[in-house]
DNA sequence: TTATTTACCGGAAACGTTTCCGAAAATTGT
DNA sequence: ACAATTTTCGGAAACGTTTCCGGTAAATAA
């Protein structure tokens, strides 16, 4: 039972190979009558034309590549659920890389991709300074890219982005409303725009509002980085009024650790977290947070891609922003509603 | 600047073609000093083989395809980080699709990944009836696979599995150890083994302790499922003192609906979950959860998949089963220590 | 010294397609 | 009926590798 060519097809039916690959392409020079022939016998002897024969010569795929640094959280998957979405609609197939949050192993899951011929990649990048140059490589190869939330500065590609610069002020400025003077903010992961972008709004929040500048204090993403610093500040006797946490995981952390210290949330600490997660809303007391329209992301990422890949050599690079939410919940409400 | 062949790389050293070729693949006849000087000018001009010739010609590509239903819980995410923790270090990349849980996608999944010559498969399935003369026709054209969690009967295929009837008559016989009486089971979906064999523990619970068969509701493995049926066991007064979800998502979405109704957890109804999300100790209260061992899955499935590559054509299919964990929390405890 | 082995390398076929070019067959116009 | 198109098809080159087969030069054995 050996594989079955298109020169076997070819042979059985008495046509040339040619035909035969006119008959799957569709091609304009071909006899109606002898296409339908041709593919009923293939669909008989169970014919499927390599795709790496036609990867070969005709330097495409019609497979999308995307990177991100995890799936852990729920917000990737829901970015690549959107994207999947649009991409299948027009016959390409995706195909998805973690780099598990480290850029050697992102650079050699981009290079796979670009090896095997993707049409265009959608990528989230783990950190922004390093492969810097790479990407710049990849664009002047003409390779299609957009980036998405975590991207690169000073490079002509599209971007579909997240203001977070914008967002991160409507939380504080929620907290400052609320009534909290002494905020502090854990921050994100360094080499981030986003982490910067997020630091910002959170300063920009307290200019706007003439109020002493919040502590800002190294954190990280993850549910252990939000542990660790919540100790550290029980520890050091500096436990703040409020916290506007880099991201849902790292608030949870801390929450936890507070709440098992004894405090009480939200009226000993109120939190605020970012990127909403599936547990903001189910956690006890229930987590405000910044929402991002994950699957309106992947969408437009992708739509944003087929554009590019359609007017290769004539496009212009595009950033778009996508627009949010904050969903306030128990955790950051001023029951007393007075400065405190 | 164009994109460089093996042909352009010999030229410049003036040697064959097939001399670069052995230097690339470290064949055992060729001089040493050759072999460092070709490798060292393609680093220098950028030269990269092309994988896609390569597969063409040896018919394997070094690409494993995982094809899992989707990647919003937290549940296939970790066992594929598990995976490709193993297949990374013996040098295999990984091709991930989800399927959305719709079975024609799946498919698509699997002949795109087949036709790119991946070496083998790991796959949860969508459902195990649809197509399960499809999967038996690839394992009779000698294509590795191993199936995890969601697989089909009857098919000579290596599977690595959770003993789900085992693990919920562990988690009923808990709820009846408790002092629970009318204890009702939400079904998840149809066509799955795993559905069963969770129906079937937790009746065998039942009849092991002597007690009367609990009611089985056909649910899902959703959110919105679990407050479906909730609210019609609300609405037809049919409310039971303890409930086995088929999931963590299906026992939150119920859990949530019987919270807004006013009822109390554990003390008015007990809730056990399984598939330990990542929800489940952060909820109010925090739910008691099977936990599956998702890391050693996807490390135990990439493992069998490699052993059955190594040995194509001569392997035993095998299956294991893997060990979990009760995770007992509020969400089920009799405060009262008594039969209600 | 010559014969034999070993180390290293080049040529060419092969993998399974697509596509260009030209030619035969069918159709149209005169 | 013949020329001019148009439709349909076949042949062959190309994509970028790997691998088999053979050949030369160097190394070893006799």
């Amino acid at each position: 039972m050996k594989h079955i060519t298109i020169k076997d097809l070819a042979k059985t039916l008495n046509v040339s190979i040619s035909t035969v690959s006119r008959a799957f392409n569709n091609k304009y020079d071909i006899k109606p009558e002898t296409r339908d022939l041709i593919l009923q016998k293939a669909e008989e002897l169970g014919y499927r034309p390599n795709p790496i024969a036609r990867k070969l010569i005709q330097q495409r795929s019609f497979n999308i590549g995307v990177v991100v640094p995890e799936f852990e959280n729920s917000f990737f998957p829901k970015v690549l659920m959107g994207a999947q979405e649009i991409l299948h609609d027009k016959g390409y197939q995706v195909l998805m890389m973690q780099s598990n949050y480290s850029w050697e192993i992102e650079k050699k899951n981009v290079e796979t991709l670009v090896d095997n011929k993707v049409d265009g990649l959608i990528i989230s990048l783990t950190s922004e300074n390093k492969n810097n140059s790479y990407y710049k490589s990849l664009i002047d190869q003409n390779i299609p890219i957009v980036f998405f939330n975590r991207t690169v500065d000073d490079i002509p590609a599209s971007q579909v982005l997240f203001d977070d610069f914008k967002w991160a002020l409507f939380a504080t400025e929620h907290l400052i409303m609320q009534g909290y003077q002494n905020i502090v903010h854990l921050k994100g992961s360094e080499n981030l725009n986003l982490t910067q972008n997020r630091v910002s709004g959170f300063q920009q929040a307290h200019r706007k509002h003439r109020v002493k500048p919040g502590k800002i204090i190294p954190c990280g993403f993850r549910t252990k980085d939000g542990e660790r610093v919540a100790q550290q500040l029980i520890d050091n006797n500096e436990v703040p009024r409020a916290i506007f946490a880099a991201n849902d995981s790292c608030a949870i952390g801390a929450m936890n650790i507070f709440k098992q210290s004894g405090y009480h949330i939200p009226n000993d600490i109120a939190m605020v977290g970012f990127t909403e997660s599936n547990l903001a809303k189910h956690i006890h007391p229930s987590l405000t947070s910044v929402e991002q329209p994950t699957k309106d992301i992947g969408q437009t990422a992708a739509n944003l891609l087929l554009e590019q890949i359609a007017n290769k050599g004539i496009f212009v690079p595009q950033t778009i922003f996508l627009n949010g939410r904050l969903n306030v919940r128990d955790s950051s409400i001023n029951h007393l509603q007075k400065n405190v």
